[in-house]
DNA sequence: CACTGGAGCCAC
DNA sequence: AAACGTGGCTCCAGTG
């Protein structure tokens, strides 16, 4: 990282790359036991599966197709051998023009061979990447992940060996089987602090438009329930969490980072399906949509129009980036709020991204610099243990943990706008606490 | 045998 | 004019 910088954007990083070595050699326990436990029986699990798939029909023409080249980790050939020999209809292509064989091009095909195939898959992720890269890194019950501040282009942070921030969570059952291995020390609890919706905070505080900070500043107002209100014609007070989740992360980020209404239009579409999303009283939200007037075919056109309402919302937004834009193709550099200087050659949703993305983290690593301190100054027994872009999770004494909670609050939604002029938002935080004895996976929302 | 790029999947 | 961003890890397939 060899790039232009100021004195404060240096001594944060400089404060940080120690803070986080504290944070690498204190380590997060591991119960190395029931992580060898689940390995055998996720072992176990995968043989009884690939044994029936071995036995099934389909198999029989893999192994006429491919003979001793045969893998059943090959999503090549098994490509081949659905769109080749059996007359299964592919649609989509990867960048190199090959067949997409990822998961919801095979879940277009029914079969109950590629239904088995699947989980597998997500068993064989499991065991051989988070099973056993956790085994692998393990010493004396402890795990030691690396955090890294000089690799990303951001300037956020990075983690390896293993990656502590990919620990699966969205999938309950993979989720439960990895995080429970994960366990406090002994009279400790884990604690997971995180910065509520922190990215749309930033990028209010970025683009200083007055809607997008007034929707960033009331807690009552929320854009990702709004958006996705308008995306799937639902009433606000109507739209349920998994609907929010998607309109997120399809729509709202997407357009924030460049993105446009016709690949919006077709993965909000495509998550309906995916996704089982429903109305609260359980229509299915195409069957909704139609109600409401909308078939696929105009699915499209509705969103365009979402699109334009979202432009019309955010006026300053809309204004600037052009801007924003423009300066950079004229100067060959910008700055982020909080020092850094990037220069090189960045495309146009770069530059729409990474002015968002740092300073986001910057947030949580100027938080844990301070409270990582506190921590050692006060000769707490209570370790901070990782990180997570917006998260910090630390293995905290029982008789502490009211400290913890009130110095996180202190830190991350006080001290730190005291310390940075250019956040105009409140921030805000939400705290899960495992109990005693307890998991990461076992943690629990508290009130603050 | 070492190495590399693609594809896929996990997170925010 | 073009079309969301950032990572790490694993397996496969190909190269030398």
């Amino acid at each position: 990282m060899e790039q232009a910088t100021t004195q404060q954007a240096y001594s944060l990083f400089h404060q940080g790359t120690l803070a986080l070595a504290d944070v690498e050699a204190n380590g997060m326990r591991v119960d190395v036991d029931r992580l060898d436990r689940t390995a055998n029986k996720v072992t176990a699990r995968i043989t009884k599966l690939e044994g029936k798939l071995k036995n099934d029909e389909v198999y029989q023409t893999w192994r006429k197709r491919f003979g001793g080249k045969t893998q059943l980790g090959s999503r090549q050939q098994l490509g081949q051998v659905l769109y080749g020999e059996m007359g299964f209809k592919s649609d989509n292509k990867t960048k190199t023009g090959r067949v997409q064989v990822n998961e919801s091009a095979l879940e277009k095909v029914d079969h109950p061979f590629v239904k088995r195939y699947l989980e597998v898959e997500k068993l064989k992720k499991l065991k051989g990447t988070y099973l056993n890269g956790v085994k692998r890194e393990v010493v004396d019950g402890l795990l030691h992940p690396s955090f890294n501040l000089h690799l990303v282009k951001t300037h956020r942070s990075s983690s390896d060996s293993p990656n502590f921030q990919n620990i699966p969570i969205r999938d309950k059952l993979i989720g439960k089987l990895i995080r429970s291995c994960f366990v406090a020390r002994e009279g400790h609890q884990l604690v997971e602090v995180d910065y509520s919706a922190l990215e749309f905070k930033i990028a209010a505080c970025w683009w200083k438009d007055d809607a997008m900070v007034a929707y960033a500043s009331d807690p009552t107002l929320d854009i990702h329930r709004d958006m996705a209100a308008e995306c799937y014609c639902l009433p606000v007070d109507e739209v349920p969490k998994d609907v929010r989740f998607f309109a997120k992360n399809q729509f709202v980020f997407p357009e924030l980072y460049g993105s446009y209404y016709v690949t919006c239009a077709r993965n909000l579409w495509s998550v309906i399906e995916s996704g089982g999303l429903k109305t609260k009283e359980g229509t299915p939200l195409d069957e909704h949509l139609l109600e409401q007037g909308i078939e696929q075919k105009d699915f499209e056109e509705h969103i365009e129009g979402v699109e334009e309402a979202f432009n019309d919302r955010f006026p300053t937004w809309s204004d600037r980036k052009e801007k924003w834009w423009n300066r950079y193709q004229r100067k060959g550099s910008f700055p982020l709020m909080t020092g850094f200087i990037i220069s090189g050659v960045y495309s146009r949703n770069n530059l729409m991204n990474y002015p968002i993305q740092g300073p986001a983290f910057h947030c949580l690593l100027w938080s844990l610099i301070q409270m990582n301190r506190w921590l050692k100054q006060k000769r707490m027994r209570t370790k901070i243990v990782g990180q997570i872009h917006d998260s910090i999770v630390a293995d905290v004494h029982e008789d502490e943990l009211d400290d913890y909670l009130l110095l996180a609050k202190q830190v991350m939604t006080e001290s730190i706008r005291k310390a940075w002029d250019w956040i105009i938002t409140p921030l805000a935080i939400e705290a899960e606490v495992s109990p005693p004895g307890g998991t990461w996976f076992d943690k629990r929302e508290v009130l603050l």
